[in-house]
DNA sequence: CCTTTCAATTAAGCAAATCTTAAGCCGTAC
DNA sequence: GTACGGCTTAAGATTTGCTTAATTGAAAGG
């Protein structure tokens, strides 16, 4: 997470760097208007850290200007200006929180998750196995960040073993719930499937993250 | 704009609602966490302030079981438990602003009008995907520059898409959000305009901004 | 009040992707 | 070594989506 701070002193600049370093954010400075407002650009960033009074362009024109600009990154307001009419003029210049000085860090930097909390998720409910992701609500399935395009049944199944992770799944109730046949079958039909998801999530035979139990059925688990 | 404020004194949720309601909000009135708990859960209501001692349930927790049930809206706790630590559990508890008494009335518009925005947003500015821009407060269309015409269905459709833009939206939320059927359906229509739209807006098979999900619907997503 | 126009919808034929079956092969267990 | 179970492949069947054309219906214009 990359932060950007515009402010002049470099004492405050200093100790909010070191602060949000400590919490593993990455920080850069600004120390003017005028750069705060370059750097504001960034497509990179994801949060801005804005004082008021500021050499060259005050922080309400910055954050005005940005906003214009149809930058969307979070803007928060950290400044000495306390009066209820600065606090408004700030937020409505486009500004998603305004804290007044003196402050304490650690509301700070919660007002700065709150900020960096996404704003809807939708709840995606997901299984991994190793470096295999299964997005059941987005309906998307992901290996080491790289996008795999699977049809209905492959989904499916896959899905399944996920669900069972560490469990043995047999074929009868793997042709029950994916197929949904309740009688006698006597087709090769999981193989195949389970072929293809080998095929397609590239598994190697040793550290087959799906393995065969002989005689029963298939068990997804972790290396 | 629909406000629901979960407050136990009767003295300040009066003076709130009428306040909200001189700037033309629509407003509710819980007077204890329990009742804020079942009334938090409607679908259309635009923001939830929220005190924090409260009869029955504390205000703290009515947050969670909200964020807990994946009750998205904005809630600004309004409360006189003015210490850091307190501050820092009403955000971490899923809040997204804190507010401490005694506030003033201006700035509480205008942090609630900062919760509004991205709602205002969503409904009324524009959307991208790739080169491609929908306006839907001027309800146009551009495609790099080039003004598009779409007829009211395919705006429509497309501003679905691209507002679920990175998910896949199912054929049944599509014709129910968009065509407001609820019931069954056996028609090709949005073959038709899912067709309309990639011929309008000149997408190539390949890198098709909107793609098919066999046997699901269409997701739009960035190249 | 009739005609024209255009968006919205339906329908049907076609194309393509997916699903299923089946047959031969391969490896392991006994 | 043999038999069984699983793997692999490919071809046919089936489903799904694409595309085009025809029909409906509502608003605009004469």
């Amino acid at each position: 997470m990359h932060i950007l701070i515009v402010e002049d002193e470099p004492g405050i600049a200093q100790f909010l760097k070191q602060g949000l370093e400590e919490e593993s954010f990455e920080v850069s400075v600004a120390y003017d208007g005028e750069t705060g407002l370059e750097c504001g650009h960034q497509e990179d960033l994801d949060l801005i850290l804005l004082d008021w009074m500021l050499p060259k362009r005050s922080g309400l024109e910055v954050c005005r200007q940005l906003r214009k600009a149809s930058v969307q990154t979070p803007i928060i307001f950290l400044t000495a200006k306390d009066t209820v009419s600065e606090t408004i003029a700030g937020l409505e210049a486009g500004a998603n929180d305004y804290i007044k000085k003196p402050f304490h860090f650690e509301e700070l930097l919660a007002r700065i998750q709150v900020q960096l909390r996404p704003a809807y998720e939708v709840e995606h409910d997901q299984f991994t196995l190793g470096d295999i992701l299964l997005d059941a609500t987005a309906h998307r399935v992901f290996k080491g960040g790289r996008e795999i395009t699977l049809t209905q049944k492959e989904f499916a199944l896959l899905k399944y073993l996920l669900q069972h992770k560490g469990n043995v799944c047999e074929r009868t109730q793997i042709i029950r719930d994916v197929w949904d046949i309740h009688f006698d079958y006597n087709t090769s039909i999981i193989e195949v499937y389970i072929n293809a998801l080998r095929k397609k999530l590239d598994l190697q035979k040793e550290e087959d993250a799906i393995q065969t139990i002989r005689g029963i059925g298939y068990i997804a688990k972790e290396a």
